[in-house]
RNA sequence: GGGCCAGUAGCUCAGUUGGUAAGAGCGUCCGCCUGAUAAGCGGGAGGUCUGAGGUUCAAAUCCUCAUUGGCCCA
């Protein structure tokens, strides 16, 4: 017997999930999960460390939802998985939230403050929310490691970072440069992207276009004497928005493969972009006047012609500070950057642009500064005085240029200008000393490693991600902030060539000569650290900066365990990782941290590899083997993980972004509290691809758990019910599969496959065809067909084989589809699965049905085919013998004498006469027909089966589908049966099957007909006189039944019956009296009582056709 | 400015390697069932598959362009 699931599911989920959360709680169920998987095989979890700065919001659901559906699924199919949490605890968005906290509005304020106070407060902030995510975490399910987190900031940890820092710098992949980023001369400090986004104002900016007269052109270009005539004295055009960047000037940039043309204006040679001269000039140069224009063009020339061309500087000016070495200066450069957009297609470099900064680096230049830190000049340019405020500048400067000719045209133009959001000063770009990891050097390899990952979303790895690593550039490391992993890079006093990178705790303290007991380090502590330089002895002390948190979070597959440091054997077998998932906006985070470090650690450190040990320990040798999804897939991986899946953002119901801005967020809490976790985990899933924005919205929530869970549910509560009533267990014998009526087999064969599909789909990252699925055997196939017409079965003792049958089926499906249904709906998998085997423990640790695993309760022999195609046109059938009941106003209950069933094309191993007794119940008819050939009643056509005949035909298809939809009746009827056909079309003869013509019905002459497709039905509407009574017998035992219901016997109760009514009913009772008492349980046939009226315990009820009938009934004595 | 994703019924989404009746749920209108019952089921209406070209015997599906929205990067 089966212990009912109640109400309580449908009507309080919150309760519901809550004490399955309980019952998880007394069994330590994360444990209970690992100890059932000791010995097995690992998939290895990579969980992607939320920022615990701020509420877990409904987006969150989703992803957590999705990691920890597929880790629930391959625990289900035999795996280990440990899954570690992890936080995410440096970097500025924690820094700004405790500099808002706190009060303090820029570094010098947070200087002030003391930075140890300071980062105190970060790590303190950084929990504030740590409670909330756990709570959340926990109640939608997911399972995960929170005793035993991985945290960024814990000493461990950042010694792992260092270590793996430690080996760029032994390979010689760290270095010191500059990274150009916007700039706040009054703070002194650079900004994030995220600060600068919040600081725009619109400001007038002067727009200029300057000349840069060529020189020694005719010594350079000797070789080419034409082109050397054609530039000798020429200038090129340049156009700038910051003219207090022209003293800097570094380099003149022209596009490789852009023609340039060279004119003559008033005697002077310019060179530019034909199509934007325009722009400089006004129309009065171009018109034509005594048959000449002002402006003339004297030739064209390529930009590569131009390159390596030196011209004459605009300013001359000493002093400038070089931040860059480099042999060349003023010289033309080349580079894919210029756009013919705007501008001249010749562009100034300046070391304020990052693209500038790039090309001088690749083509030696020296870089050198005109304005400092501060904003402000370095040293005086003509008139302009050292110490002008680079905005204060522009005016002068460009009336400098002017005076000497050098400025052709000058205006003012609004635009949209970034300021400082603390300050309101406007910003510059400017080029800040940084540290890099030449990731470039390893490129190629990240390319080729990626390419081996099974993305779920082939485009996201092909495209987004992977075009993102064909382009990558050097990994700008560092950061001018404070709470972060301190940069472990020590520099001499004496000589700033002399750095070295630690690796390690131990390495640090025998370089300084001890650590203080409670080393802890982070800054300031460890800023206090200095060492005597191995090369000259002098001092060196720690770079001030820290590192970005992307390598941070990078670092986990191996920081996690503090790896190398202890756990080398756990990192081993943990490396890499089976699966990640994380939203779209990681693509270049986290997704990017963790490849770019794997590939480098495992592929290009072989300094590392070759010795085989590490401090006198072996080292585990970290890779993987990658899952075969084809033949030909490679073996050996190189990255940090080999599937991955991304997941869309979630939007409000209207489709927008949800932000704490515009208010629209959705609190998690609620919406788990008024639908429960189950219904929202289903519903996010099954909304569509993942990768994927979606939609979120409650009512949606709503309907899934209705629709699907409840529906589950509910066939759960069915069996149970009977269950009971009729003594059945699981443990009673069942008969054997294939001796099962072939109702059963149908939907054990729809489960088989049904069970097949989810384990594809899971196994291969599709979670929403996996829900689909399952939804569709659930609500379709198992509640609105199989139990529909089985009901009867399980409380008819008629035929004790059937009912055995029909419970065992029943169980035996719920059986498997609450174990499909636990990786999206834990919570109730969990309550049914406890249900249906009371003493197997947690649904969580059942195995997955898999049709290759017998003991998994599906088998591949369960698979019909056959049936499966028999059953579809019956489907079909039932529907369409609705419509037409519908259409002519005869109720189902009102039996009807035949039906007529036609379908024009089966599968040829279907036997479509399997399920004719489903079909004569629901739509209650005498007899069913099956209609075979094309009979006369029958009005036809023909059509050709395009997907076989298309490709035989080609070119011919269109006069073939005209010759076809032109054949006789004979013809069709000789093709069904078997028979063959001989078609000529477009000059050849097509010899003809059956299976290559469909008939369509288009109608039936004297029935009452419907046609969908393959599937023509028709009813007889002729209502004899005893079918006419029978009816009317079907109409009172509704009422008698109702009448019981409403009395409030239980559904086994035997009942005492008098009925009373017009002489027709007498006459329809008399003639079904046995039937009618077998209906309804009576204990004796029922008792005619002439003119009962109201009295007596009698209940009058009105039948159809104005017909009278009066009830009473009472509980017999005893119960069958 | 570059890259990626998406546009199918009023709404949320399916739609397999192109195969010729475009599907489901919700909503709406109508009806049914009742030994799962304050649950359930069905039927009807509703679509120029964003637009324009192209490839093909055949396009929601492949290609190009445009357009709208989203995300990432500059």
């Amino acid at each position: 017997m089966l212990q009912s699931l109640g109400r309580e599911f449908l009507e309080q989920p919150d309760a519901f999930e809550r004490e399955i959360l309980a019952l998880w709680e007394r069994e330590n169920h994360l444990q209970a999960t690992l100890d059932a998987r000791r010995d097995a095989s690992p998939f290895v979890f990579y969980e992607g460390p939320p920022t615990a700065n701020g509420r877990p919001g409904i987006h969150h659901v989703l992803s957590r939802t999705l990691k920890d559906a597929v880790c629930r699924f391959w625990t289900m199919r035999g795996r280990r998985v440990l899954r570690k949490a992890g936080w995410d605890t440096h970097g500025l968005p924690v820094e700004l939230e405790v500099e808002k906290k706190l009060g303090l509005s820029s570094k010098a304020d947070i200087e002030r403050y003391g930075i140890a106070r300071f980062n105190a407060a970060c790590r303190e902030s950084v929990f504030t929310y740590k409670e909330d995510w756990e709570q959340l975490s926990q109640r939608i399910g997911f399972l995960l490691d929170y005793q035993h987190p991985y945290v960024t900031y814990h000493a461990d940890y950042i010694e792992s970072v260092w270590f793996l820092l430690s080996r760029y710098a032994a390979n010689g992949l760290l270095y010191r440069g500059y990274k150009v980023l916007p700039w706040c001369g009054r703070c002194g400090t650079g900004l994030s992207s995220h600060e600068v986004a919040q600081g725009y104002a619109d400001i007038d900016d002067p727009s200029v276009h300057v000349t840069f007269p060529l020189r020694g052109v005719r010594d350079n270009l000797s070789a080419r004497p034409e082109l050397a005539e054609l530039l000798d004295g020429a200038e090129l055009v340049a156009w700038t928005t910051t003219p207090w960047t022209l003293p800097s000037n570094l380099a003149a940039c022209v596009h490789p493969a852009f023609e340039y043309v060279v004119l003559s204006i008033d005697g002077r040679k310019f060179v530019m972009l034909e199509a934007r001269t325009g722009d400089v000039w006004g129309h009065e140069f171009f018109e034509v006047v005594n048959g000449v224009t002002r402006i003339q063009v004297l030739g064209s020339v390529k930009g590569t012609d131009l390159v390596g061309l030196s011209y004459q500087p605009l300013f001359d000016v000493a002093g400038l500070r070089e931040i860059w070495p480099g042999p060349r200066r003023h010289v033309v450069v080349a580079d894919e950057f210029v756009s013919a957009e705007e501008g001249t297609g010749v562009v100034h470099l300046a070391p304020y642009g990052a693209d500038d900064f790039r090309i001088a680096q690749r083509d030696g230049i020296s870089v050198r500064l005109a304005v400092g830190e501060d904003g402000r000049l370095l040293v005086d340019v003509g008139e302009v005085k050292a110490g002008t405020f680079f905005k204060d500048a522009d005016k002068a400067l460009s009336r400098d240029l002017k005076q000497r000719g050098r400025l052709l045209k000058q205006s003012q133009y609004r635009h949209s200008y970034p300021h400082c959001w603390r300050c309101d000063t406007p910003l510059l770009y400017f080029p800040a000393p940084a540290w890099f990891l030449r990731t470039t050097d390893y490129r190629d390899r990240m390319v080729e490693e990626n390419r081996k990952i099974y993305w779920a979303h082939p485009e996201m790895g092909s495209g987004r991600f992977g075009e993102w690593l064909e382009n990558n550039v050097d990994w700008a490391l560092s950061r001018d902030r404070y709470w972060g992993t301190p940069l472990p890079v020590w520099v001499c006093e004496r000589d700033p060539e002399h750095w070295d990178c630690i690796g390690s705790f131990t390495e640090l303290r025998e370089r300084c000569g001890g650590l203080p007991a409670d080393f802890d380090p982070h800054r300031p502590g460890v800023d206090a650290l200095a060492m005597p330089c191995l090369r000259c002895g002098g001092t060196m002390r720690r770079v001030a900066q820290v590192v970005d948190v992307w390598f941070d979070s990078g670092s986990m597959p191996y920081a996690q365990y503090h790896w190398p440091f202890e756990h080398r054997e756990l990192v081993a077998e943990q490396f890499p990782a089976d699966y990640v998932c994380e939203g779209l906006d990681q693509t270049r985070g986290w997704f990017y941290s963790l490849h770019s470090i794997a590939v480098f650690l495992t592929s290009v450190d072989q300094d590392l590899w070759r010795s085989g040990e590490l401090e006198g320990q072996p080292l585990p040798r970290l890779g993987g083997n990658l899952p075969r999804y084809a033949p030909d897939d490679p073996p050996e991986f190189c990255g940090a993980f080999k599937r991955i899946l991304v997941n869309g953002l979630l939007l409000d119901e209207k489709g927008q972004k949800m932000s704490k801005r515009l208010g629209n967020t959705v609190d998690p809490w609620k919406a788990i509290g008024a639908h429960g976790a189950d219904a929202v985990r289903w519903s996010l899933v099954g909304g569509g691809a993942p990768h994927q924005s979606k939609r979120y919205s409650g009512a949606g929530v709503e309907e899934t758990r209705r629709r699907v869970l409840g529906t589950l549910a509910s066939c759960y509560d069915f069996l149970a019910l009977y269950s009971r009533t009729e003594g059945w267990t699981p443990a009673a014998p069942r008969p054997p599969r294939p001796e099962r009526p072939k109702l059963d087999r149908w939907i054990l064969s729809r489960t088989a496959e049904t069970a097949s599909q989810c384990l594809t789909a899971w196994e291969k990252l599709d979670p929403s065809v996996a829900v689909h699925a399952l939804e569709r055997l659930i609500v379709e196939e198992l509640s609105n067909w199989y139990v529909r017409r089985s009901r009867r079965r399980f409380w008819s003792q008629e035929k004790p084989e059937d009912q055995a049958a029909a419970f065992a089926t029943l169980y035996e499906v719920l059986h498997a589809i609450v174990r499909m249904s636990a990786p999206i709906a834990p919570f109730l998998s969990e309550g049914l699965w406890r249900r249906l085997e009371p003493d197997q423990g947690s649904v969580h640790v059942a195995d997955f049905p898999d049709l290759a695993s017998a003991a998994s309760g599906v088998h591949a022999r369960d698979l019909d085919a056959a049936l499966e195609a028999s059953m579809e046109p019956i489907l079909t059938a039932a529907s369409l013998g609705r419509a037409v009941r519908e259409r002519i106003g005869v109720r189902v209950r009102q039996p009807l004498q035949k039906l007529l069933i036609h379908v024009a094309r089966v599968g040829a191993e279907a036997n479509p006469r399997a399920f004719l007794t489903e079909l004569k119940e629901e739509l209650n008819v005498k007899e069913v027909e099956w209609v075979v050939g094309v009979p006369d009643f029958f009005q036809v056509r023909a059509k050709p089966n395009y997907p076989r005949l298309g490709q035989r035909a080609g070119k011919d298809m269109k006069a073939l589908a005209a010759a076809i939809a032109a054949l006789d009746r004979e013809t069709l009827f000789r093709l069904q049966a078997g028979g063959r056909a001989e078609l000529r079309a477009g000059g050849n003869v097509y010899a003809l099957e059956g299976e290559d013509v469909l008939v369509e019905t288009l109608n039936v002459r004297g029935l009452e007909a419907a046609s969908d497709g393959m599937v023509t039905i028709a009813l007889s509407t002729e209502l004899t006189p005893e079918l006419r009574a029978e009816g009317l017998a079907r109409e009172v035992v509704n009422r008698i039944q109702t009448q019981r219901k409403e009395s409030g016997l239980d559904v086994s109760d035997r009942i005492r019956l008098r009925l009373s009514g017009s002489a027709v009913v007498r006459a329809a009772v008399a003639a079904h009296a046995d039937w009618i008492g077998d209906e309804v349980l009576a204990a004796a046939p029922p008792q005619w009582v002439e003119a009962a009226g109201g009295a007596d315990g009698f209940r009058e009820w009105e039948l159809p056709g104005g017909e009278r009938l009066s009830v009473a009934l009472e509980r017999a004595a005893a119960s069958r």
